[in-house]
DNA sequence: TTATGATCTGAACCATGGTTCAAGTTCTGG
DNA sequence: CCAGAACTTGAACCATGGTTCAGATCATAA
């Protein structure tokens, strides 16, 4: 029993320093953000942080493993939330939006592999290779039902990974519409686009 | 006479240096990328960095605002080249995946902003924000002209934004698709999306 | 050829910031 | 209440890498 409680509190106080972690690394970016300041943060000192994790790279790693994780979580839950393709991706563009967003997890983690030691940017790859094959099948899927039409999947889904992703950099709390109002736009201009007909021509 | 020839070497060893610069830049990313290394690139020493550029910061900012020059020119181009929104829209979007892709400049100095000094980057942002200024113009001219079709164009410029700067983290020279391929799929899916009629329904 | 200034070099300097670790403090089981 | 393990501290250590600068080299004009 002591064992598993003890994992717990462990698990527990992993988690509360990659909140702060994830925090700081969203405000300042990684190379920005300082050890220090990530423990300052928590009102702990630095040797904290090296007792639950071997170093900053680390860190990070532990960060974009956990926001992949909720992706691909958001993924399952899009595909038993309904059945329609159009439906599933909507879904999943609000949870993709929240989770960078917002929340504890790791926003610009997601997007800064670069700086990872390579055994653990491998292991993070495959995972975020694995969400957005998910989030291409469920264009695919849409395609082939017939309730959507893409000349290439492959393209459509990097560049709707760019718009959602992107968002990082420019939206923010405090302006005019929220993750939701964010998301559903984002969604109906990747469904709809900007053309007011479907193969070239005047109104 | 010697004066103005001067200028034009120097302003030329500026350019060569930006050249080297940007190309570390884009492979390593900003932080990671050393002055050594930079230099070594053009088989100088690194001192030499520092007599035409005040620091690395500099040369970042440097890589930026010529990104950001070459980007405004498409848009002018742009405008030369057509009075079709759409056709304008699709001329700068390959301006713009082939400026953050291709030749000498700055890719990813285009995204990295702040890791500028804070004069810098004010410069840096108003350019920026001209630049994508001009780019939602596009599309509002579009609407009220009435080729184009546009909840929120705010909203629909920064999501082709992102389609199109997230082109860096994932377009490779070698892959299947060249750089125009790419540019038209992008304009294609933002200007026609995903669902197969307008208003939600069926085939 | 020589003086002068522009250009270039690269070893040395130094601030930053990730990391370590010896020493405290807290917790748990007996 | 005590021993020992688990946990926490923060000052000190050290590698990295941006920056400096005294001197070498090159270009130009007289």
């Amino acid at each position: 029993m002591v064992q598993v409680l003890d994992k717990e509190r462990v698990q527990a106080r992993r988690m509360e320093i990659l909140a702060a972690a994830s925090a700081v690394f969203r405000e300042r970016g990684f190379h920005a953000a300082g050890m220090r300041e990530i423990a300052q943060r928590m009102g702990v000192a630095v040797g904290k942080l090296y007792y639950y994790f071997a170093g900053k790279e680390a860190l990070l790693a532990f960060c974009q493993e956990d926001c992949l994780g909720r992706l691909l979580q958001v993924v399952e839950e899009a595909e038993k939330a309904s059945d329609d393709p159009a439906r599933q991706l909507a879904y999943i563009v609000r949870g993709h939006v929240r989770c960078l967003n917002s929340e504890v997890p790791g926003s610009l983690a997601h997007l800064e592999v670069e700086s990872l030691a390579a055994a653990d940017r491998a292991r993070i790859l495959r995972l975020r290779r694995r969400y957005e094959r998910a989030l291409q099948k469920v264009i695919e899927r849409g395609v082939s039902t017939g309730c959507l039409r893409c000349g290439d999947p492959a393209l459509a889904t990097r560049s709707l990974l760019g718009a959602m992703n992107w968002t990082v950099k420019w939206w923010q709390p405090e302006g005019r519409m929220n993750l939701d109002d964010l998301a559903d736009g984002l969604c109906e201009h990747a469904l709809h686009g900007l053309a007011v007909s479907r193969r070239k021509g005047g109104t």
